[in-house]
DNA sequence: CGGTTAGTTGACGCTCTTCAATTCCGGTGG
DNA sequence: CCACCGGAATTGAAGAGCGTCAACTAACCG
């Protein structure tokens, strides 16, 4: 707490908007960062996160004002995204696929998930999303939205309008150019699935996704290698692999009783995580961006 | 031919860039061009296209200059896009996997796809680019590439730099908004693809790639709905659908045997147009935007 | 006229789905 | 307290879908 001088100051406007973005960046954010101001651990990062310099209405403007100081106008243009706080109960339709003008969010708390349904109404999930993330954005950039979004549990999230988005644009360009950056790392997390359902057996799907799930809690401190809490049900996990929900319980026993991981009562239990990486030749390259391309 | 005042300004920028990363826009932007200006169906648009204003280098930005006159600066940003012609022999990897500092590129003329490989040496292809597609943004958003793209056929096409597209963004801030939606477009596909391997059968998943294929190469001028020219191998169609060739084999027979499409010696034909679409429940939605939300 | 690559077909078996029945568990009302 | 209920998880049996192996043909090219 307050070892770090408030007055930093960073012109690359660029990786901190991504961060707002995908909470998951903080991390790499500070390790950008610490080129030629800090040298900053993992652990020393967090406790830094944690100082507090300019008042802020959302966990993630807080965050993200720790550590750099920032323009009146960036200030301002960040704040905007936060303005709307709204909740939603579990099971809500927060996006709707085909609607008009739909809003995008930023969670704060709970689970989501962006999903497709197919005219003979199977479901596919296409993304799960956890606090931190941006969901909606395609929703805004079409003028209808071409998938759904429902809530998994109760959830906490800042509405973010499309003028937010383009008013914010055009203050501060840099900021475009990381909401791009944000949405090719969501693709990049969409093609990763795309090769899961193409080319991958089904217990290596079902350990991938849950290695997924518990890297991305991890950076949000939802979760650490020894597991993670996941409010899922095997339904959810069946849409999202592209298995039946009874394939799903097989899937999920073999795993168990391979002494892999275990999936019971809402909670992941990683049983031996580097075996389970090795099995499902799961390498996180594509969540450990270094950030956006600054010059 | 001339038919149309050369003189016409839309000041919305977007919509033309969006054009040059997916020439299929052309389509939809003449069409929201018309909303004031013009009334141009599909046809007259072709034609209109035609019309030649500003000397250009390369046929996108001459279509491009065809049908909306460009501030100097706005026409500088666009030609520092096409500034590097280059051409591919078939096969080449044009963008490798884990590599730095690769460049993008704008397809003028032949095919190509992008495919990540497991460590098992298996194959997923997640999109293929035709002419006028953007392929590579990820591989300069992000340092190292996440993916790779191979030419299927001899290619001609634009290399764009990073320093392109982030001097663009800076010169022309619209040119960011336009890049973020085709790129919002690009997830679109994906997503697409997802929710054909996860919840289709084998044959729906056939009919569905073909009838994609078939739109977006209508909008370039490169099939009609009797069909189009197809470069790929039944060993492509394999490793993009998540089957295995032998059995793409089998489920092209059985679409043929059924009087749906026809694929042989490098083309597809639709022998029942409509039937097919049914049958492989394809909705031209995604691929249908209306353009960029303007303001 | 071989060599090579793409396409074709049959036989067989594994993976995963479907249907159906059963258990578990938290909540709800009496 | 128990009885009841509904959603989720679990398990078994049967069979469809798709992969694998293997052999073969067709087309192209030097």
């Amino acid at each position: 707490m307050g070892q770090v001088a408030p007055t930093i100051r960073w012109p690359e406007l660029v990786a901190i908007i991504g961060a707002i973005c995908y909470t998951r960046l903080i991390q790499s954010s500070v390790r950008h960062f610490s080129f030629g101001y800090l040298t900053l651990g993992t652990t020393r990062c967090r406790s830094f996160l944690k100082v507090d310099i300019l008042p802020a209405n959302s966990p993630l403007t807080r965050k993200l004002s720790a550590f750099v100081t920032l323009s009146d106008v960036d200030v301002e243009t960040l704040a905007r995204f936060h303005q709307r706080r709204r909740t939603f109960l579990s099971g809500h339709e927060m996006i709707n696929h085909g609607e008009r003008n739909q809003s995008a969010f930023i969670l704060a708390k709970g689970w989501a998930f962006s999903y497709k349904i197919l005219p003979n109404g199977e479901r596919q999930i296409v993304d799960f999303q956890i606090p931190g993330d941006f969901l909606g954005l395609r929703s805004i950039l079409f003028r209808t939205a071409d998938h759904s979004v429902e809530a998994v549990t109760d959830i906490e999230a800042s509405e973010v309008l499309a003028s937010d988005i383009f008013d914010g644009f055009s203050r501060a360009p840099r900021l475009a150019t990381a909401v791009l950056w944000a949405a090719s790392r969501d693709e990049a997390m969409v093609v990763e699935h795309l090769v899961n359902l193409g080319r991958r057996s089904a217990e290596e799907r079902m350990a991938h996704l849950l290695l997924e799930l518990g890297a991305r809690l991890k950076l949000v401190g939802g979760g650490d290698r020894t597991g993670f809490d996941c409010p899922l049900t095997q339904y959810h996990l069946a849409d999202a692999l592209g298995l039946s929900a009874v394939h799903v319980n097989r899937v999920l026993r073999l795993l168990r009783e391979e002494g892999l991981v275990t999936f019971r009562k809402g909670r992941v239990v990683f049983d031996n995580f580097e075996r389970l990486k090795e099995f499902a030749c799961f390498d996180t390259e594509y969540l450990d961006q270094e950030g956006p391309l600054l010059r």
